[in-house]
DNA sequence: GCAAAATCAATCATATTCTTTCATGCGGCT
DNA sequence: AGCCGCATGAAAGAATATGATTGATTTTGC
């Protein structure tokens, strides 16, 4: 038995003190930490880094801050932050397609988080959503809305499954505005998650008109499972940067594409 | 005088900041920050930029508007903040009840919510609700969370009407955690919204065991509607401030009263 | 509609921080 | 002893963040 009472048994007890200030200020700097811990600012850095690779927390320059903690913007499969621009377009050019007393389905995902936030004060078309980040956005006062129920599915942040058909096949849905991870000819439309591609799916059968909202990063992507029928899509809204080929392909479909 | 010249900002404290401003002014200048962080205006711009790239923000000419979303909770928020530590208390007591792989319904109303903030971590229950606090508050990494469908009352923020029933009706819920306006021997369970009320009573009559939580503040209350029927609650948790001769009414009629 | 003022984007200089690499020292092992 | 493994510290060069400057753009005031 190798009683391992190493004077230097200092490394986890510099993280639970780490893990300490981590969990009151959320975020720390590494000259801090040299001063408090008496060592020199390599060791700190590596101890960073082990506990980045540990999950629990996020470098950043000049120290690094504590992971789920009300600083740490929650981890989406589906990235707002790339194009935010070119979505925020298109979510302006799906609003024109928005009839008074529409009733208007918002699927999940960043652009049509983007047209969610243009119809609050649309007060006369009522909102069907599986979307809880769109729900959240629309919560205070705007236009009616409904959440179909459902499993919430955590990465997206959306109401997904079995349980979701309840609503959707009792509702009379006129415009069902559809994000989607991949879309390409080949392999339609594509998504990550089968329940998520099911309640997808299901709307898309039942909606009256069904327009897809994706900017120029998913074209030619192929996710790994299918989505819905490119064929239920009557209207693209995209970018410009949008490949003309596959938008080409897709006309010759039948599916309005709309470049802006 | 200690004059220390203060170690600048890490980006994630200034982001921090910016927030809560944003959240609260929904508008911020450049140079209103610029002075309270005591950082030069390029640094702002910038991040205002990363921010913006985040979805979080909008750019304008001389600083920037918060894209919205956070939850609206004006009237709410007086009664949140009455009556917290019994509330707390009556959360605490409210867990004991929980077994694993139990099913439980978590209704709208600040003492459910509180309960909702303490179920994070207990990952072998599933939850259903129909309280979009509750599942904002649930929405990080937690235990299995179903939505009811519905639509939203905002004053609330709950799911109710009609819609509700698809999925009250399919589920099974073992312990369903309820809240109140009111609670008296005379007027029952009684609320201000009949959707509301509806959505109540039909989860009242589906689970195999209703619990209600309520502070002493609702005992005599005689609110706008009836909302569900006291004959189906087993147990009333609430403080130790309830009423006794109410207490007394409601052992009577066969509820099992907690007082913490 | 024009001019002044404010704000912005772009660029560069500087300071800070990070990564990489190497040297040192301490403890344990054969 | 002598050697190895490991944690640490130190130093150099790369990368990054910040602040100041300048000319362009937008807003404001008249």
């Amino acid at each position: 038995m190798t009683a391992l009472l190493r004077q230097k048994d200092l490394a986890p007890r510099r993280w639970e003190h780490l893990r300490r200030i981590l969990g009151r200020d959320q975020v720390v700097r590494v000259d801090e930490l040299t001063e408090q811990l008496g060592v020199s600012a390599a060791t700190i850095r590596r101890d960073l880094d082990q506990l980045e690779g540990l999950g629990e927390i996020r470098r950043v320059h000049g120290g690094a801050v504590s992971t789920g903690g009300r600083l740490e913007e929650p981890l989406f499969d589906d990235k707002t932050s790339v194009a935010i621009k070119e979505k925020r377009r298109i979510a302006e050019a799906a609003l024109k397609y928005i009839k008074p007393n529409d009733t208007v389905y918002l699927d999940g995902g960043s652009t049509v988080l983007e047209l969610a936030r243009l119809l609050k004060d649309r007060s006369n078309i009522t909102n069907v959503t599986n979307s809880l980040r769109a729900t959240v956005e629309l919560a205070g006062p705007g236009p009616r809305l409904i959440l179909v129920g459902g499993e919430l599915r955590r990465l997206s942040q959306t109401l997904v499954g079995p349980l979701t058909r309840f609503l959707i096949e009792d509702l009379h849905i006129d415009k069902a505005f559809m994000g989607t991870m991949g879309l390409s000819l080949e392999g339609g439309l594509t998504t990550t998650d089968p329940s998520e591609a099911y309640t997808k799916e299901l709307v898309m059968e039942h909606a009256r008109e069904v327009i897809l909202l994706a900017d120029h990063n998913k074209a030619h992507k192929i996710s790994f499972t299918r989505a819905g029928r490119l064929e239920k899509v009557r209207v693209l809204i995209t970018d410009n940067l949008m490949d003309r080929k596959l938008a080409k392909g897709l006309r010759k479909l039948g599916i309005e594409v709309v470049r802006v």
